[in-house]
DNA sequence: AGCACGATTAACT
DNA sequence: GTTAATCGTGCTC
């Protein structure tokens, strides 16, 4: 009964990221997260991407992040353990995917820009309505439609060995090769937030948001 | 109750 | 380069 149980494992989810990756600061985590692979597992399929591109949010003084509005029944998921989903809805028909990090009570996050497809292509191409493989993933609200991540998917421990979400080592881009900028899309947050530059991404990566 | 504004994307000119 | 789409959230009245 035991071996049944092992047998029947997902051998993949064994290798996940533990919580203490996601416990340390926001910055180091979104560096290392670029080259991990994110993993969804959608009725029977297992979706992924090479991480890309990715932004920290850090704390309630940082004006770009939505806790800079406290505690909200939107921003409470950052204020728990980290490694839990943060997913919210913007523009009115976009999807984002954040992981939280930090310790408890202090609300940070990484959202996950850009992911380079590697497994369920087709199914992704389903999805996005048969976008070519640079589109499909390349921007937060591409790949939220492209792994069917909304609503539902927030709050998901993405540690826990069951998650449908997941994040798994996989390659390491050097650090030179990463670029560091402004945070994209801030409009009218303030100085000096508007311009830290919080976004990681990997040079000449053609699935890099546009 | 009403309002302004998004951590965006796709489809224009 | 510009703009419509579209609605939850947080803030003001």
């Amino acid at each position: 009964m035991c071996s049944l149980q092992i047998g029947s494992m997902n051998k993949t989810s064994l290798h996940q990221l533990p919580r203490n990756f996601f416990s340390r600061p926001t910055r180091i985590v979104a560096q290392e997260l670029l080259g991990c692979l994110l993993v969804r597992h959608l009725n029977g399929h297992r979706l992924s991407g090479v991480i890309v591109e990715a932004e920290a949010y850090i704390g309630e003084e940082d004006l770009a992040c939505h806790a800079k509005a406290g505690r909200t029944s939107r921003t409470q998921v950052m204020y728990g353990p980290a490694g839990f989903s943060y997913v919210y809805f913007t523009y009115g028909m976009h999807w984002m995917l954040n992981v939280v990090t930090e310790s408890e009570e202090f609300p940070a996050a990484v959202l996950i820009r850009a992911i380079q497809p590697v497994e369920g292509v087709d199914v992704m191409q389903r999805l996005r309505g048969r976008k070519e493989i640079p589109d499909l993933c390349s921007g937060p609200a591409k790949l939220t439609q492209a792994l069917d991540i909304t609503r539902a998917q927030n709050g998901l421990d993405l540690c826990q060995l069951s998650s449908r979400i997941a994040i798994e080592p996989h390659t390491k881009f050097p650090s030179g090769t990463v670029s560091a900028s402004p945070r994209i899309g801030l409009g009218n947050t303030p100085e000096p937030w508007k311009s830290k530059p919080w976004r990681y991404a990997v040079r000449d990566n053609p699935f890099v948001s546009k």
